[in-house]
DNA sequence: GACAACTTACGTCATCTGTCGTAGGATAAC
DNA sequence: GTTATCCTACGACAGATGACGTAAGTTGTC
């Protein structure tokens, strides 16, 4: 049997690229979409058949599922958060020492959202209590 | 001429694979090293000749410089915060949307140091300001 | 049903990375 | 100076990834 009932995986992933971590991003802010569509989001100017290629690789990996629909559907098959602890674990094995830089080089670069800011002050109280 | 008066690079830097970082990350922690020690050093089994392979790569992308010693030794070319900002460059990039997961992933896995805390708490109070 | 337009399936390529083996040159110890 | 060792130089190879081209299938419209 194969009940294709969109099973939202939760466990280890196969290792993604750089590239697909890309894709699997554009997905998620895209939502369901077709081959077209997400060429057409793609930021890069690529071939279709690039993005064919590549979508339908990982499809094969089991991060993204595709539709029957004629023009197929394709969408992200891992949650957010998954696809990123599996990222940050390797941002973190990397980071190695230290989280500081890291931390001090991304909020440089950007505003932090209100509810971002809720989170870290969370995190810092339950660190001081520890 | 070559004189290679142990320049650091600041610029632009060639794009670093995963693991490529991963040896540029020993190379801070272990200073200058020969091929020896880094094999050694290398946290995973893996042949000699591999470590040799992918750091002379890795010189002649740039990133490492090897001395003329005769147990050369070979040493990061690039500052640690070069490189970790071009690589957070594509955490960044990748996280897009939030950095709140990142951040509460890294700072689940780990206890943050002191003065990590210290850091964050002042991000968190110039970024309140604006 | 015939044709143009859109989709999909497949096969091909070049690079980059990680992994080694092996041969040859340099050192150190006799 | 001969040997045993250690270090280096050179390929070689497989797999993953990004990038396409082309052929074949599907649809919608006259």
């Amino acid at each position: 049997m194969m009940s294709k009932s969109k099973t939202v995986k939760k466990s280890p992933l196969v290792p993604l690229s750089e590239g697909e971590m890309e894709l699997l991003d554009l997905l998620w802010k895209l939502g369901p979409s077709s081959l077209t569509v997400v060429h057409k989001n793609y930021p890069r100017p690529v071939g279709y058949t690039t993005i064919q290629t590549r979508l339908n690789r990982m499809v094969d990996k089991g991060v993204l599922s595709r539709s029957t629909d004629y023009p197929a559907l394709y969408e992200a098959v891992v949650e957010t958060e998954v696809a990123s602890n599996s990222f940050f674990e390797k941002v973190a094995k990397i980071c190695g020492g230290s989280l500081a830089p890291l931390i001090a080089h991304l909020t440089e670069k950007r505003k932090l959202k209100p509810d971002e800011i809720a989170l870290l002050k969370e995190l810092i109280a339950q660190h001081e209590k520890k």
